[in-house]
RNA sequence: GGGCGUUUAGCUCAGUUGGCUAGAGCAUCUCGUUUACACCGAGAGGGUCGGGGGUUCGAAUCCCUCAACGCCCACCA
């Protein structure tokens, strides 16, 4: 006998636990080529966040994937590792800064780059615990950061393949800026948000246009309508003069199909500059401004979203005050038609949330279209590598509906953006040659001296060029998402040709939310694909939002987050980990409430109370037997091996379906519902079998493990193992276990049981009164005399008569099963005429039930073409229905 | 505007290629301290599977249609 606590208390035990497994050792994989490993790379938190709820369920349920491999004895690497996340990151160190009034340029580049470096050290230790918090059984010696210096070096090596293979380029093009991080942000990385905001209708020369931004008018060099508009046809290809606050200026008509007649008076006024569809509506139309000798670019917002020299009184001004100002000199001179509300949506930045300006920017891309991969004889453009990669089904996504979406990106993919003027991060490796006279002016404010940077004598290179001080480096730094692209394998040592790289990649699965499916899956599948020409991983695992009770996105502002390290400290992390598993299905959102937490606290409650009965009843050298099949000795002993065998082939297809919210809920019943309230409650009576008590649990802990890492590992530990659960071999079905006609058995005195009981509640006879009865057993009669001790004692009976068969007992209750007739005798208690309304309403219910099935086994199409299995089935069914309808009808008599 | 998805008990959701009288957890109600557990036990109520139509021997499941809700992408002055 072995005593254990009352209560679990997850505090006491998890962080101990966690030491034990990862100074065992075992996190690591042990290689071994003869093994297909499994692997995961972790998505790299940002280093500087703390952990939030899609950090928990992406970390539940890697765990469970790795857990699960590695009990399969598979040789499982989890790479943990954290992500620099530039403009977030840099953002948050400024932020810091303004506290203390201190801009990063006042510190300089490389003064900031320390700030930012100090900050991202303390914080990395803050999200690393609480990645182990979370019981994430990830190998901490490989662990990465996208920006140490292997990292670093992939980075490096990649950017100079593909400015080699032509692949990136620099180039002028319209770009989303945002003037507040004073940077260009890929077209993703752009939100929208609906504003109210005021429509401007201005007098245009001939024309009235409407527009939101009237400041742009500055840089207006066109109006477009659309060429079927018969009012505007003819003027296509002429120049007008425009009356403005700072006296006329020229434009040409251009028409353009994406011009709407119906919108507004059907014309539109064009700033090539500073707007994506004007930029490409002057793209087609060329032609139309070199003929009218307009140039079609006008800047005129600068990149901090200030007016710019060129903007006369306007100069200097933001363009919010621009926009007021100018509208008023229009009113003045009675160029405002009228002014309306207008609802629309506002770009804004993904990060800072300002507005941002479209414009002109020279910047650096990657050239999705050109074919550069060689496959056979042809080549293809990493765009269509990445298609097909899918297309072919070398890469599954997990649900499935995402590959529609995935393709209609990659579709839709233009150039990426990969600069950004940001410090913090890769520094784009390319070098421009100068002489003395710009090197200094350019290096006095190399913000503002961008245009310097030539596009003559450029060098590509990892090292600084030989003779440096001819040199200066591309002050921008690289999208965040090129480094994190190369994720899979630049953790592993690449470009170095190391052990882990050839043995573990392609990695097995990416597991993350949908949300990132472009960020970042995409990216990871063109970058390696292009650097390595194979898959970064064979399966992408995508999982939903974790929503609040009422379905909303949690948000701060909202109050309605859950804090899962609040949840943990408060319930422990199993059933955190168990509450973000079950119930979510891939690429599903999933609601969360405390309520759910506190529902598997008490379920991990009641796995350590099962196992402390089962310790209770065992002795020290039960605790030392080994289990074999002949062990199972009674009709319950075989029911449960049957019901566990059951269990584990189920829970086996689950986990390798990736259903784990099925395989939990699985486990949860099987314990909950048949082991503890029937082979244990069994167990306290004559049909003791403790080593089989213990054998089942133990069998059913190795499957919660990879749920439930904590409790099960404590529990393991205190049923004597020598060996830590994470280390065991999952199980597989044990044909010698199963006993069909025992479970069967079993099932029957259960249902007995329950109907007694049933029948006792309706009645409300108290719980502890025990009551006579007498059982007619029929053909089972052997069975029910064996189990007369469990009947008796669960359904509370005492002087239990069991006959073969006898006559009707007048005025007791009856219960028929089957072939088995139940009375219990309560006469008091009875009420006649309510006991004949009782059975002539279960009669009809049966006669219903009796007739549908005859109808079916009539039908010749059924009998034609239903598996004959369920026909078998409804026929047995049929024969216990109308058994049991005949007793009762003998006994209305 | 283009695409995707959801709709099953009061709530959150399961329901494999069509095949029990449609399930679970939570919540509700009744009763209860019988050698683990009140973070518990026993029992009960509750659903025309969003509406309509079709295919089929048979539809929650397949097809069509309507409705409501949600998401993603593109963004137009």
């Amino acid at each position: 006998m072995i005593e254990i606590e009352k209560a679990y208390e997850a505090k006491k035990y998890e962080d101990k636990i966690y030491e034990k497994w990862e100074s065992s050792g075992a996190f690591k994989p042990k290689i071994d080529k003869k093994k297909k490993p499994f692997v995961i790379s972790m998505p790299p938190p940002n280093a500087t966040g703390v952990l939030h709820l899609g950090h928990a369920v992406m970390l539940a349920l890697e765990d469970i994937m790795i857990r699960y491999n590695r009990m399969q004895g598979t040789p499982t690497l989890w790479v943990p590792g954290t992500d620099h996340a530039s403009i977030a990151t840099q953002n948050k160190v400024e932020q810091l800064l303004a506290q203390k009034k201190i801009t990063k340029y006042d510190l300089g580049r490389e003064e900031f780059l320390k700030e930012v470096d100090k900050f991202v050290k303390d914080s990395q230790s803050t999200i690393r615990n609480q990645i182990r918090k979370m019981g994430s059984s990830c190998d901490w010696t490989r662990e990465r950061y996208t920006l140490d210096s292997g990292l670093t070096n992939a980075v490096q090596t990649v950017f100079l393949k593909m400015y080699k293979d032509g692949l990136i380029y620099r180039g002028s093009r319209i770009v989303n800026w945002c003037p507040r991080c004073e940077s260009v942000l890929a077209d993703d990385e752009v939100d929208y948000k609906e504003s109210r905001e005021k429509l401007y209708w201005i007098k245009y020369g001939p024309f009235t246009v409407a527009t939101t931004r009237p400041e742009t008018k500055l840089g207006d060099t066109a109006v477009a309508v659309n060429p079927a508009d018969k009012r505007y046809k003819k003027m296509i290809g002429k120049v007008f003069p425009i009356k403005s606050a700072l006296g006329e200026y020229k434009i040409v008509v251009i028409g353009d199909k994406s011009v709407e007649m119906e919108f507004g008076s059907g014309a539109v006024k064009v700033t090539p500059a500073h707007s994506f569809a004007d930029f490409e509506m002057a793209q087609r139309n060329k032609e139309v401004f070199k003929k009218a000798e307009i140039e079609p670019i006008k800047e005129v917002i600068d990149e901090k979203g200030i007016m710019k020299e060129n903007c006369g009184k306007y100069k200097g001004m933001t363009t919010k005050e621009c926009r007021k100002i100018l509208v008023e000199d229009l009113e003045k001179i009675g160029l405002i038609e009228k002014i309306e509300d207008y609802i629309h949506n506002l770009s804004i930045c993904y990060r800072c949330g300002y507005t941002i300006e479209p414009l002109i920017s020279k910047q650096w891309f990657i050239d999705v279209d050109k074919p550069v991969i060689k496959d056979g004889a042809k080549k293809k453009s990493i765009k269509e590598k990445s298609t097909e990669v899918v297309k072919k089904g070398e890469i599954e996504i997990i649900p499935e509906k995402f590959n529609k979406t995935y393709f209609n990106w990659m579709e839709n993919l233009h150039d990426w953006c990969i600069s950004r003027q940001i410090w913090f991060g890769h520094r784009v490796p390319v070098w421009y040659k100068m002489d003395e006279k710009s090197k200094k002016e350019y290096e006095k404010n190399p913000e503002k001296s961008r245009y310097i940077l030539g596009d003559k004598e450029v060098i590509c290179s990892i090292k600084k060029p030989d003779d440096e001080n001819h040199y200066v480096q591309d002050p921008d730094t690289l999208d965040t998402w090129f480094s994190s692209g190369l994720w899979t394998f630049s953790t592993l040592g690449w470009p170095d040709k190391t052990e882990d790289f050839k043995y573990f990649h392609p990695t097995s699965v990416l597991e993350t939310g949908y949300d990132i499916l472009f960020f970042w899956v995409a990216r990871m599948i063109i970058m390696t694909e292009y650097t390595l020409g194979e898959v970064p991983f064979k399966t992408v695992y995508l999982h939903g939002l974790i929503r609040d009770k009422n379905g909303k996105k949690m948000s701060k502002s909202a109050g309605n987050g859950i804090d899962p390290l609040e949840m943990i400290a408060k319930y422990g992390t199993d059933p955190v980990r168990l509450s973000l598993v079950i119930g979510g299905t891939p690429g599903n959102d999933m609601c969360l409430s405390e309520d759910k937490i506190e529902g598997y606290r008490n379920f991990i409650n009641k796995i350590w109370n099962a196992s402390r009965f089962a310790l209770m009843n065992v002795s020290e050298e039960d605790l030392k037997k080994k289990f074999t099949p002949s062990m199972a000795k009674s009709t319950a002993d075989k029911w449960i091996f049957t019901e566990l065998n059951a269990l584990v082939k189920a829970t086996n297809i689950d986990m390798e379906r990736y259903n784990f919210s099925e395989a939990g809920i699985r486990i949860y019943e099987f314990i909950w519902n048949n082991y503890c309230d029937w082979y244990l409650e069994i167990s306290k009576g004559e049909h003791k079998n403790p080593v089989v008590l213990l054998h089942v649990l133990k069998t059913s802990l190795k499957l919660l493990h990879p749920f439930i890492p904590f409790v099960t590992e404590k529990l393991w530990e205190l049923m004597k193992e020598e060996t830590m659960l994470i280390s065991e071999i999952w199980p597989k079905e044990d044909k010698n276990t199963i006993f069909k006609k025992e479970a069967k058995d079993l099932e029957e005195v259960r249902s007995i049981i329950s109907k007694i009981r049933s029948l006792r509640s309706e009645l409300k006879v108290e719980p502890a009164k025990k009551i006579n009865a007498v059982i007619y057993a029929g053909k089972q009669l052997k069975l029910i005399e064996e189990k007369r001790e469990v009947i008796e004692r669960m359904a509370r009976l005492e002087n239990l008569k069991i006959e073969e068969k006898g006559k009707k007992i007048e005025g007791a209750k009856i219960i028929i099963h089957g072939n088995i007739e139940i009375y219990l005798p309560l006469k008091d208690m009875i009420d006649i005429e309510k006991e004949a309304k009782r059975i002539k309403v279960e009669m009809m219910k049966k006669e219903a039930i009796i007739s549908s099935i005859e109808a079916k086994l009539s039908n010749e199409g059924f009998v034609k073409n239903a598996p004959k299995e369920l026909i078998e089935k409804e026929k047995e069914k049929l024969a216990k229905e109308k058994s049991e309808l005949f007793k009762m009808v003998q006994n209305m008599v």
